[in-house]
Order: C-alpha cells, then structure tokens, then sequence
DNA sequence: GTGTTACGGTAACACTCGTTACGGAACAGG
DNA sequence: CCTGTTCCGTAACGAGTGTTACCGTAACAC
C-alpha cells in the first residue's frame, strides 16, 4: 500500500508543482524543469512518473477537476435548499479569492494549452459538460414546475456568467472585487426569479 | 507615404499571421518561425519589423482591439434604438461563427500569454475596461431610469456572460450551437428587463 | 552610370526544450 | 557480505527557440 500511495502522493505533488508554475508564471514557462524546481525534485523523477510532459499535464489536469468536483458536491450536499445549493455551487465558480483565483488562472492555461493537445480539449470538453448538466440539475431542482427548455436556458446563462466572471476577475482582480461579483450573481439570480 | 503604408501593411499582414498561429497551433507553437511561415516570409522580416517577439505580439494583441472596436461602433451606429444597439454588440462578442470562433480562440491565447507578460496584461485590462464602460453606456441608453448601480450590476453581468459564452463555445462549439447562443442571450436581456 | 541606402533573406549564435541513457544509492533476500 | 531490483539524480543528446550578424540586391538621388 505504501509504494502505491508513495506513487499517487507524488503525482499529486507534481500536478500541484504544475498548477503553481501556471498559474506564477504562464503557460509559456510551464516546462518539466520548472515543474520539478517547484516540486523540489529533479527532472528525473518527474519523467520517470510520467511517460511524458502531456501525460503529466493531463494527470495535473484530471485532478484538478475532481478536487473541484469533490469541493462542489460537498457544497451541494450541504446547502439547506435547492436554491441555495445553486448560489454556493455558482459562487464557487467566481474568482473572489487568492484560492479561485488561481484556480482561474490555472483554468485558463489548461484551455489555452488544450488548443493543441487533443487529450487537454477532450478532458476539458467532457468536465464542460458535466458541469454543464450538474448546473442545469440544479436549477430544474431550484424551479421544478418551469419547462425543460426554461431550465437549459437560464442554466447557460448562469454558467456562462460564472465562466466570465473567473476569467474576468483572474485576469484584472482590482477591477473586480469580490463583493461585486457576488452582488452581480445575486442580481442575475434575482433577474432570472431563481433567489432564495 | 507609399514606404510608411508599407511598413504599417506589413505589420497588420504579421500580426494577422500571429492570429492565425495562435488559432490553429496555439500559444505553445506560437514562435518567430512558425509566424513567419504563416506570413510567407522568413524571420528575417518579422526581426526588422520588430524589436523582438514580445512587440509583435503587443502589436498583434493592440490591432486586434482596435478592429472589434471599429465593428462594435459600427453595429452601434447603425442600430436603430439603444437596446437594439445593446443586443447587437453583445452578439457580436459571443462565438457564433467560424470568424468570431477564431476571434474567442486567440483571445484567449493572449490572455494565457499576458501571464507572464507585463505589457500583454496591462493591455489586456485597459481593453477589458473600456469594453466594460461600453456596455455600462449602452445598458443606461437602454434603461434610462435606472440607478447607476443597476446598470453598473447588470452591466458586468451582461459583459461576464458574453466573455464566458465565447470562451465555452471556443472550446466546444459543437455543444454549443449559435441559435443556443442567441436565445440565451436574449433570455438574459428579458430577465433583465432589458428586451427590445 | 554610380554611390548610397534601406530592405530582407541566410546562417549562425547561445540557449532552453523534451527526452533518454547511465550510474549510484537504498533496500530486500539469502 | 553479496546480488538483484527499484528508485531517481546527473548528464547528455538532438531539436527547436529568440536573437544577431552578415551580405546580396533592388531602388533611389544625382
């Protein structure tokens, strides 16, 4: 159990090391020598791990989307009503901290990275749409009388939103603080009859 | 005025070839040579038009802008009432065809690069904002009731799902189509109370 | 025609990239 | 203590990078 475990830890530690080289210092410098350098190791470990670099930015980007997705159902399973597991899991999807900021920023070079690399845009096209129909769920729970149609909308709306706003606040934090997107989210919640 | 227009001609056909790269092969195989090899030139060329690569693609980046810009100000011209003017810059920023497509793609190609590229960043947000003020105007031209706030709040969301619907259908235009698209956005301009 | 200048293609520079080969340290079984 | 295996750091390779130096050529002034 502990060579497996020894295995998964280090890949974690590596696909960490390759989130904090993309999100401190772009997909440009997102090379195996820097990703070791921030993983204090050598580039010899991160090979022998890995089959090669797109192997391990595929890993790196498979994992950051369960984290995510762990960290979504956690908030879903906790929320009080249908509308506010909406809000939270929205919420989360903003760039209103240190914390999704950087997930922001990190989410961006992986989509960036993925326009030549056809396992990146596969990974990242199936994680889309699932976070897609968890949204469009979310919100037929959060007004089960409106019609299908009503729901797909106004769910694409939200996720577009939420979407923006990340790349928006990632990419220029100062213009957008934290209090405004939220006020801006709970707008179109409102806007859309969806409040709590 | 013939060498002058030269030059200047130059530079739109070498950053038109920096669009072209950064949309087809990405921002990791956006270099000298494969520039160059777009512009059917060799990097010679490229070298004497610009100091060095960075220029090029602030140059690339900054005419970019400024052709949306005059197509924006275009479609706003020419709309009849301001809400028809809100609808239609709006639309035009969504990615519904194979040339705003391309337009979201490299998009979001300089802003992975601007990570790790002062001038690219400080650009990237003098355009976000000024983009931002636009749609603050035409929201108040179109509400001309509301309170600052309100259009402020609506505003940023109206920008966020514009910048989020592109990058979405950038990555996956197949999941989603251009009618989708549009009956989003104009369910969010109706939920906002903001329909023609 | 001749000298001058700007242009731009060629080739090379130093460097970094992903990847591979090699060698030694750590540990197991006997 | 010896031997085989696993792990991983070191060093190197070839390819590709941004950038620079050089030089032929075509256009222009006179």
């Amino acid at each position: 159990m502990s060579r497996s475990a020894d295995r998964s830890a280090q890949g974690e530690a590596l696909s960490r090391a390759v989130w904090s080289v993309l999100a401190e210092q772009g997909l440009e410098r997102l090379t195996v020598r820097a990703v070791a350098a921030a993983a204090g190791c050598t580039t010899g470990l991160v090979m022998h791990r890995f089959p090669n670099r797109q192997a391990l930015l595929l890993h790196a980007r498979q994992l950051l989307h369960e984290i995510t997705r762990n960290r979504v159902e956690e908030l879903e399973a906790s929320a009080l009503t249908p509308r506010a597991a909406l809000r939270a899991v929205l919420r989360q999807g903003l760039a209103t901290d240190p914390q999704t900021r950087q997930e922001a920023v990190v989410w961006m070079g992986f989509l960036a990275a993925a326009v030549s690399d056809e396992g990146l845009i596969s990974e990242h096209r199936r994680n889309n749409r699932a976070w897609r129909t968890r949204v469009e769920r979310l919100t037929a729970a959060a007004a089960p009388d409106w019609p299908a149609e009503r729901v797909a909308t106004a769910a694409l709306a939200l996720v577009a939103m939420a979407e923006g706003m990340a790349a928006l606040a990632a990419a220029d934090p100062e213009a957008f603080p934290a209090a405004e997107q939220e006020r801006m989210l709970d707008a179109t919640l409102a806007a859309y009859g969806l409040s709590e």
